[in-house]
DNA sequence: TTGCATCCGGTACCTGGGTACAGGCTTACC
DNA sequence: GGTAAGCCTGTACCCAGGTACCGGATGCAA
């Protein structure tokens, strides 16, 4: 009997095209499960871990950080009714989020054109005039820090 | 004769709406000159310290890095005539790297959105289907990783 | 001169998502 | 059974932008 088709790290991480050790860190994060072993200790993955790792990324580039995605894939598979769970619950929350960044970039960008229509060329000169149009002032964090 | 109108650390910490540690983490970066002292090693700041610490708070709402904002308040104090140097052709560049930014939002929010319309409602079993349009397969990063 | 607020430098820690390295074990193939 | 590739654990480090804490020194007013 030979393995039954199982992966060995190496083969997973090539797969899904991520770090050898990007697994043991989603392991040891809660993303993914603890696979079986090899007598020797070697981990023995079923093929649904590339599967996985896929979802992982996707989750990721759709915005969720790494607590989320695990929040995800938990609520996938042993359904507790709490509130909140569920994709379609936490899409909508994420989606405002993302609309919100949209708006604050959007925001900084349209101060940039601004200030590249005024022809401001030096800040501290700038921030000394009244026409600048850099909001200097409002030291409320309404914007965007990335 | 008194400190000639010059401001404690704590003061322009709280004129500025800035942690006072941050005052001396801006010192170590560049950003902000090495104040005067006194016999003591009390650091005193002109008054002009204030509307720097507006200018670097403003610039990195825009987008800029303090390593940017660095060079920034440096290009405007003395004129080194290196190209690419000046607000103009900074602000142009950081605008073009915001629009970008917020059209790999942009997708994200469409996906999402797609994902809503679909009623996707658990991540392992939307990527086991094929009408899911939760984009699994493409991992080439694409979109944005906030 | 005493008392208290403020400030000093240095160092360590935080978040988030990993990556790198060291030293030793296992597996696989010939 | 030898040898090379692969894997193991644990620990440390990276990015940025700060924040927190400590013991000790200063500044200022009564």
């Amino acid at each position: 009997m030979t393995t039954g088709g199982r992966l060995r790290s190496g083969q997973v991480a090539a797969a899904a095209g991520v770090n050898q050790q990007t697994l043991r860190y989603y392991e040891r994060r809660g993303l993914l499960n603890e696979p079986d072993r090899t007598p020797g200790g070697h981990r023995l993955y079923p093929a649904e871990a590339v599967t996985t790792l896929r979802v992982i990324k996707t989750a990721q580039r759709l915005g969720f950080t790494l607590d989320e995605v695990a929040e995800l894939l938990e609520a996938g598979t042993h359904r507790h009714r709490r509130p909140d769970t569920g994709l379609r619950d936490r899409a909508h929350t994420k989606l405002t989020e993302v609309e919100a960044r949209i708006t604050g970039l959007q925001a900084i960008a349209a101060t940039l054109r601004q200030a590249l229509a005024a022809g401001c060329d030096d800040l501290l000169t700038c921030a000394a005039e009244q026409d600048c149009p850099l909001p200097f002032t409002d030291l409320a964090n309404t914007g965007e820090a990335p």
